[in-house]
DNA sequence: ACCTGAACACCGTTCAAGT
DNA sequence: ACCTGAACACCGTTCAAGT
């Protein structure tokens, strides 16, 4: 639907016109567009399955977002998603922070970092982040790669952190 | 000016009106609101003075980022700056990047994990990201610190890294 | 150079009314 | 329950015209 023209095409005149349908028919099916952006960010969570340690679970939130880059925006816009599946998705990953023996602040806290890495990483996937004519735009390296890069540097820093 | 009322307010008709003066007479001094935004936000990153250490250089940018929350989701749905003073800024990041022994492609990857870390942070920092009514909704931990303690993470990877 | 009035092509949302 | 027409209060932006 919205993938079509991006995230700035996602209004609900133009969701209607595309089911062939009046604009304000859409409020007999959701109370606000708020409220269905709020639904197609967490259902896009429920896409992301348990898996088997914690580099692997936030590997696969990465993968899932990058699945779906005109989402990001929204996100980003939306500062997360607080629907059931991003809770369900929370509380996973602070038993896997517990296994790093992490527990109630820390534990929320680690999670924080590793949130805002996973989703901004995402964000910045796709653009550049300077516009440098002397250099190549898309650096050599796969992105995936330096995601991982990155979060292989943040999990060992949790695993070897010390109290403070 | 945009301090009262949030990044929404920010309308060309609202500042139009705060100036009294008529919407369109803006146009007369700027290009559009994008080009607007873009300096408003290039404007901040001004404030960021070079430092002693690449800890120091991204903590400042933090604070700088936090002193000016509004702007952050700015930054957020423009997916970062890519006026001069970003520029500036980026270079300078790489030059310290390279007395780890990053170069090329390598301290182009590294700069975009830490400039995603960072902005992430200050864009998560006020608000929580899980809404549990069960657990106390600010964590203990002072936000500055948590940011710090990711950061120290990172910078611990960048410099202890193997070529992969 | 800087402003204005008027207008255009959009938004999200509500209300009353229909089936 | 689901849709419609009409309307409201907004947007960013352009154009022609004024000083």
């Amino acid at each position: 639907v919205l993938a079509s023209g991006g995230p700035d095409a996602l209004t609900m005149r133009a969701l209607a016109q595309r089911l062939g349908v009046a604009p304000n028919a859409l409020y007999s099916h959701v109370d606000s567009k708020t409220a269905l952006i709020d639904e197609i960010l967490d259902d896009l969570l429920a896409e992301i399955e348990a898996a088997a340690a914690l580099h692997a679970l936030m590997a696969a939130t990465h993968r899932v977002l990058l699945a779906h880059p005109h989402l990001v925006p929204l996100y980003l816009a939306r500062q997360g998603a607080r629907g059931p599946h991003a809770q369900r998705l929370g509380e996973l990953m602070l038993t896997w922070l517990e296994q790093y023996g992490l527990t109630g602040s820390q534990a929320v806290e680690a999670r924080r970092v590793l949130i805002v890495y996973t989703l901004g990483f995402a964000a910045f996937a796709t653009r550049p982040l300077f516009q440098t004519d002397t250099q190549p735009q898309r650096p050599a390296g796969d992105l995936v790669a330096t995601f991982d890069t990155g979060l292989r540097w943040l999990l060992d820093g949790i695993s070897s952190r010390e109290p403070s």
